[in-house]
RNA sequence: GCCCUCAUCGUCUAGAGGCCCAGGACGUCAGCCUUUCAAGCUGAAGAUCAGGGGUUCGAAUCCCCUUGAGGGCACCA
């Protein structure tokens, strides 16, 4: 038989990390085993979706190259299927139509939680007569359905990643199956599809454990043959609660626009939650597909380690050729490089630059503020950021006018030569390297650390530098 | 309150009775390299394996209890 899997994402919000990583091992459970993925919608919450959702979702899936094999299926489109289903039940003697008023069963809540006692549907309507139920619907009341679950009894089934998991029936209550408005609640539409998309295996996160018994409870109802469950760990903030907006970002597209790797995204996510071995953190995609198991999925939720994320980031990004590294870094140059900086971009200039700070950023989004001022007219720092560690303003100010001098005179521009030629100089002005470097680094670049000094002067060009150290001959006269 | 689950360095984890006075990675610290910053390399600190009882010749690994943490208990998914 093979293998088919489903991510069900409803349409609520934006890409979680939490689900994205659920479609991950879905993803990657499919295609190890040569199986199906499958995307479903549901979208049976009217009141809670959110336009656009499932574009961004379905862009995420893409922009991490999970790619699914059938779908997206939309739950809305398929509401007779659960409502015939609903009606099979009811006329099967398992379900039952329900009257009861929001606000009764509130009040009924209410009572049970000043008593201590568990919140469970007190079943009022459970065998309410053919007659008063055609007086309810002589009123009016578009009724719910409601399962009826046994009293007593348990509800066992076996997690791929847990074991044996049992529940006491008289712990679980006659839950929802039909809403009011004709729309299935989750656990209805959930069974319904998994059963008819002939879904083999539901990995889904930890937080659905407690409700299988209720799936559970439906295919038996419904003699329908259940499928292979696996509840995966979740993924928890510092504070080890279940991750969420407080503990930061937590949408799949942030990550993208902060510059991360659809690959290193991928890569870390897995990590979460499962391993290969004791030593293996790196793994490519195909090497992902190849291992993945759900044997090695753990069972403690995982804390999302950002500093990590961003190490293995920065590894990736290293890893790229570099004609790759500065095609992903462009769309980030374009949009975040000051605005006085003119677009688009000269390529071939920028072509120059990349190499200089692969090896610098963890992200692609700081690349910009990395490079920024290979591309400004005017640097902007404050002048005694010139004077260095053991010099005073008099000193950078002499030691400013004769590099400026020495420099007019170079006709090779290239940086092995202006390394050996300032090496030299320094010598002859029985200077440190260091000190004439670091001053030269800040009159041409504004910072104090920077991609190498040569290379980056080469890159400028003479012109430029000479117009730097000019500038920056005369930031230091304002401090004399 | 009730139900379910989980429990190894700060974090992600390896470990399925002896190979473990517990290994790797991130982070931290130190050193090397070095024109700065990175990267790289080397090394160090860091876990009485939540606590307590068993079982066993032997337990991080099996059992029980306690504690802690998380999740669930909607006409939300």
């Amino acid at each position: 038989m093979t293998v088919r899997v489903r991510f069900a994402p409803s349409p609520t919000g934006y890409p979680h990390l939490g689900n994205i990583r659920t479609a991950l091992f879905n993803w990657l459970f499919a295609r190890h085993h040569n199986g199906k993925f499958i995307l479903r919608v549901e979208d049976t919450d009217v009141t809670r979706k959110v336009e656009g959702a499932i574009e961004t979702m379905m862009d995420s899936l893409r922009w991490l190259n999970m790619d699914w094999d059938e779908g997206p299926y939309y739950q809305s489109q398929r509401l007779s299927l659960y409502q015939e289903t609903a009606n099979r039940l009811i006329e099967g003697g398992y379900a039952y139509p329900c009257y009861c008023s929001p606000e009764r069963l509130e009040a009924v809540r209410r009572e049970q939680m000043r008593q201590k006692q568990p919140p469970k549907y007190d079943e009022y309507c459970r065998n309410l007569t053919q007659s008063e139920r055609v007086e309810m619907e002589a009123r009016g009341i578009k009724p719910v359905v409601r399962l009826k679950v046994p009293h007593s009894g348990e509800t066992t089934f076996e997690d791929l990643i847990r074991g044996q998991i049992t529940f006491n029936n008289d712990t679980i209550g006659d839950l929802v199956l039909l809403k009011s408005d004709g729309y299935p609640t989750y656990h209805l539409a959930n069974v319904v599809d998994d059963h008819l998309m002939n879904i083999t295996h539901v990995l889904r996160a930890d937080e659905w454990v407690s409700s299988t018994p209720r799936h559970i409870l439906i295919y038996q109802a419904l003699n329908w043959q259940p499928p292979q469950f696996a509840h995966l760990p979740m993924i928890l903030g510092p504070d080890k609660s279940k991750l969420s907006k407080r503990h930061g970002a937590t949408a799949i597209n942030e990550y993208r626009e902060q510059g991360y790797l659809p690959d290193a995204m991928i890569n870390f996510l897995t990590l979460l939650g499962w391993s290969l071995d004791d030593h293996t953190e790196l793994l490519r995609r195909d090497q992902l597909i190849q291992h993945f198991s759900l044997e090695r999925v753990s069972k403690t939720g995982a804390v999302f380690d950002k500093v990590k994320l961003e190490w293995m980031n920065g590894v990736y990004l290293r890893k790229l050729g570099i004609e790759e590294y500065t095609k992903q870094a462009m769309p980030f140059l374009e949009r975040d490089l000051p605005p006085s900086v003119t677009r688009p971009l000269d390529i071939a200039y920028v072509n120059q630059i990349m190499p200089l700070v692969q090896e610098r950023a963890k992200t692609l989004a700081e690349i910009p503020q990395l490079v920024d001022f290979f591309f400004l007219d005017d640097l902007s720092y404050n002048a005694h950021m010139l004077v260095g560690k053991g010099m005073d303003a008099a000193m950078a100010a002499s030691i400013i006018e004769v590099a400026l001098q020495k420099l007019t005179t170079i006709d090779t521009w290239d940086s092995q030569f202006l390394e050996s030629y300032l090496r030299q100089l320094s010598t002859n002005l029985n200077l440190n390297t260091g000190k004439l470097f670091s001053l030269l680094r800040t009159a041409v670049t504004g910072r104090t650390a920077t991609p190498p000094l040569f290379q980056t002067m080469a890159i400028l060009g003479k012109e430029t530098c000479l117009g730097r150290v000019r500038a920056a001959r005369d930031r230091l006269s304002t401090l004399q």
